[in-house]
DNA sequence: ATCGTGTTGAGACTGTGTATCATCTAGCAC
DNA sequence: GTGCTAGATGATACACAGTCTCAACACGAT
C-alpha cells in the first residue's frame, strides 16, 4: 500500500500530464500489496469500471516505470511485475507464499559488482539482483503450521 | 560455441529420449554463440532447412533448461534468452554490445544473500543476479574507436 | 476562450508461448 | 528382427502480453 500522491507527484515531476485515467490508475495501483502485473491491473480497473482502455494501462505503467515510481521485476515463473518503490537504486525481495516485497539497499552488492568487473574484465553498467523467499510472517506461519 | 555431446549427455542423463529432431537443435544451439532466444532458434531452424516444429523447440529448451545444460535469463529489454553454461550455481555477465557472456561463480554473493536475509527476516530460497556491460573486446573497441 | 500538443480508447496487429491431438518412433522385451 | 508402449512430434488452433495506429479528446499554458 503506498501513497497515490507519491505516484502523481512523481510523474508530474517528469514532465507527464494529471489526467483522470491516469489518476484513475495510480489510485489503483496504490491500493496494491506486493507486486502486482500489468494483467492483473488491466483486470483490477475493469472490475472497479474503470472505463480506461489496455493501451493507457500498459502507458501509465511504462510512464511510472520512466519516473522511477514503479521498478519492474522478473518473477522466477518468467512473468513481470511492477513493485512501487524509492527511487534510489535497490533490490527486493520477494516473498514467494504472499508476494510481500522488501527493500534491499545496493550497498555491499556495488562492492561485489566492483570486484565482478575485475574479475571478469566487464566492464559492468547495470545489474540486477531479485532474491525469493518467505518472509518473516509466511516463514512463522508455516513452522507454526507444519509441526 | 559449446559441444552438442554436453547437451546431448545432459538430456540422456535427465532421461529424456535421443531423438532426431532433438539432436538437430542441439546440434544448432551449440553453433550459436551467447545468449539466444527461442525465436532465434525457431529462425534459425527454419535457415538450416530443419524441419521441426516450433513447439518442438520450446519443449527442446524447456528440456535443456531442465536438464540443466541451458538457463534462462531475462535480458534489461525484458526478452527471455538462454545461455549454455555449467550445471553449478552461478551467474552471467552479458556484454550489451555483442552478447558474449562470462560466467561468475556464486562465491562472495552466498554471503551476501545471507547477510541480507538477516537483515530483511527473510528466508530466502532462490535469487538471480545478472549483470550487463562491456565486454573487455568490446571496451577496448570503444575506446580505439572513439578517442 | 483558444490553441497546440500530449493523451486517450478501440481495435487491429505482432510475437511468444501453450494446448490439443492424431501420428510416429526410440528404446526395450522377447 | 518384431512388436509394443510411453514418450515425442508437428500442424494447427489458441491464449495472452504488449505495441501500433489514428481519430477524437482534454490538459494546461496563454
Amino acid at each position: 500500500m503506498t501513497d497515490q500522491a507519491i505516484f502523481d507527484r512523481a510523474l508530474d515531476a517528469a514532465g507527464y500530464r494529471q489526467t483522470a485515467p491516469r489518476r484513475a490508475l495510480t489510485s489503483l495501483v496504490a491500493g496494491l500489496d506486493g507486486p502486482f502485473t500489468s494483467a492483473q491491473v488491466v483486470d483490477e480497473a475493469g472490475a472497479q469500471g474503470l472505463r480506461v482502455g489496455r493501451a493507457t494501462v500498459f502507458r501509465t505503467l511504462d510512464a511510472l516505470e520512466r519516473s522511477g515510481a514503479i521498478e519492474r521485476i522478473d518473477l522466477p515463473s518468467g512473468d513481470h511485475a511492477y513493485v512501487a518503490c524509492a527511487p534510489a537504486h535497490h533490490h527486493h525481495v520477494v516473498c514467494s507464499a504472499c508476494g510481500r516485497t522488501a527493500e534491499v539497499a545496493d550497498g555491499d552488492l556495488a562492492a561485489l559488482v566492483a570486484r565482478i568487473g575485475r574479475r571478469t574484465g566487464y566492464r559492468i553498467d547495470t545489474h540486477r539482483l531479485e532474491l525469493f523467499g518467505l518472509c518473516p510472517a509466511c516463514v512463522a506461519l508455516q513452522e507454526g503450521g507444519s509441526s
